[in-house]
DNA sequence: TACAATTATGCAACATTGTTGCGTTAATAA
DNA sequence: TTATTAACGCAACAATGTTGCATAATTGTA
């Protein structure tokens, strides 16, 4: 049960979002909707493409949730969203950088499940102009 | 100038952080602090500790600001906070794991500054009750 | 094409979290 | 003790996210 449908709304959520370099807010996507439906659609939109993975979603440093395409989530049928993102200081855009693995050193008592790596800096539109 | 005074609140909030093992949102510090003072106080507070280095800043995985002791941050004088931060999907607490020094592999045009790595999954407590 | 089933939406109302302005309180130095 | 001003309380507001329910729209089927 539970048929997908692919809405108008939808499909310009999704579109917007990919037509994004960067990771997008809801506030972003929704001002970028542009009354094509309601605030609240969105919010459900976004929770149905991040469930069907089409998109994830990134925790900004800030705590502001965005939202990216998954293009480069999928490698060979297994689904994976740890990759690096890049948090810009100056144009606080967030970017996604390819996979970057990382040797952990945690104590093992602790299970491991997802590694969220962020790092903050300026990025190259942001360096050109300084 | 702006001479930092010690008050009871800010002392309070202070302990209830340094009491705490894991890492605390301002609201679950609030429901500790037993109206000692006004929920905007402590978000004032907050702010102060984090601008005097004796608490820092952590954002959670689902994008909730956490505070955590500096204790483990400040070594030979230099200030770093890019410890490794542990999300436990059970529990939800959030704690402050030793150093954990990562390669990074970043394109050479974005300029690094701080490195964010939170990793979730189950934490000690949570893996014997299971 | 018409219809039924049910997914998706709009809207209102609410909850939570964080911020700001301003008059008052209280910590600290002199 | 007094003056200075940092810190506070309170009210009001803003932003973000959630829920319930009646209505609309999509999709498979007849
Ligand atoms: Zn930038
Ligand atoms: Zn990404
Ligand atoms: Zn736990
Ligand atoms: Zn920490």
């Amino acid at each position: 049960m539970a048929i997908i449908r692919n809405t108008l709304a939808k499909k310009a959520v999704f579109e917007i979002i990919q037509g994004n370099k960067t990771a997008m807010s809801q506030t972003e996507i929704f001002a970028k909707v542009n009354n094509i439906c309601d605030r609240v659609t969105v919010y459900r939109i976004l929770e149905r493409l991040v469930k069907e993975v089409k998109i994830h979603k990134i925790v900004n440093i800030n705590g502001v949730i965005n939202y990216a395409p998954c293009d480069a989530c999928s490698h060979e049928q297994h689904v994976h969203h740890d990759h690096l993102h890049f948090s810009c200081t100056t144009c606080k855009k967030l970017t996604c950088i390819a996979d970057n693995h990382i040797e952990l050193n945690i104590p093992s008592n602790y299970q491991v499940a997802e590694v969220f790596l962020t790092v903050s800096g300026i990025c190259p539109d942001c360096v050109i102009m300084a």
